[in-house]
DNA sequence: GCGCGTCGTAAATCATAGCT
DNA sequence: CAGCTATGATTTACGACGCG
């Protein structure tokens, strides 16, 4: 009974799952300030208008880019905290 | 309000380590799924159960494997000896 | 097609638990 | 006990895919 099954590929174990493209920016933390003033724009709006975006831009001297993706990732953010904790306080 | 709350869930960060038989569950499962260790939802679902642990807490689990397993699969390599002669036993019962 | 939405994730970083 | 590292959680940044 040599049926040992350890899944496949033995020597290398597995680097087929490899993501990371090169052209991907490194990760920059955001400063305490920049990060103040996105939750008190969350706060006031989840979705921002094109036009706030570019005024949230400018003022904490993000991109465009990076601010939508901040506004996605902060959804996520709050969906997940729901979801762990369904009940309010 | 607001301010308990934030504190109430930043207390999250004062995280306990899972237990020796929640963190044999997952291992199991990431060494006998090394090609593809990615579980699907309702994967993960039954690994929280089985662990006691949310299904965030697998996904974190699964996420910190992945990466710190890839950075140094050296040292790692005596962890996965182990979980696949385990798996083989198992499997040989 | 474009542009913005979610979803799942990589990778870096944070915070601290817990060992030496 | 302090210092150090292992570990769980959070934060940026995308790729894949959906929808209007």
């Amino acid at each position: 009974p040599a049926a040992t099954k350890v899944d496949l590929d033995p020597n290398n174990p597995a680097s087929n799952w490899l993501h990371a493209k090169s052209t991907r920016k490194k990760r920059c933390p955001y400063t305490k300030h920049q990060t103040l003033e996105l939750e008190k724009e969350f706060l006031f709006n989840m979705y921002l208008s094109r036009d706030r975006r570019y005024e949230v831009a400018r003022l904490l001297n993000l991109t465009e880019r990076q601010v939508k993706i901040w506004f996605q990732n902060r959804r996520m953010k709050m969906k997940k905290c729901n979801k762990d904790r369904p009940k309010d306080i | 309000v607001m301010i308990l709350r934030s504190r109430f869930l930043d207390a999250r960060r004062k995280r306990r380590n899972f237990s020796k038989q929640a963190t044999e569950i997952l291992n199991e499962y990431f060494y006998s799924h090394l090609s593809n260790p990615y579980p699907s939802e309702e994967a993960k679902e039954e690994l929280a159960k089985k662990c006691a642990i949310t299904v965030s807490q697998v996904s974190n689990w699964f996420g910190n494997k992945r990466i710190r397993y890839k950075k140094n699969i050296g040292k790692f390599q005596e962890e996965a000896n182990l979980y696949a002669a385990k798996t083989a036993v198992t499997a040989t019962q």
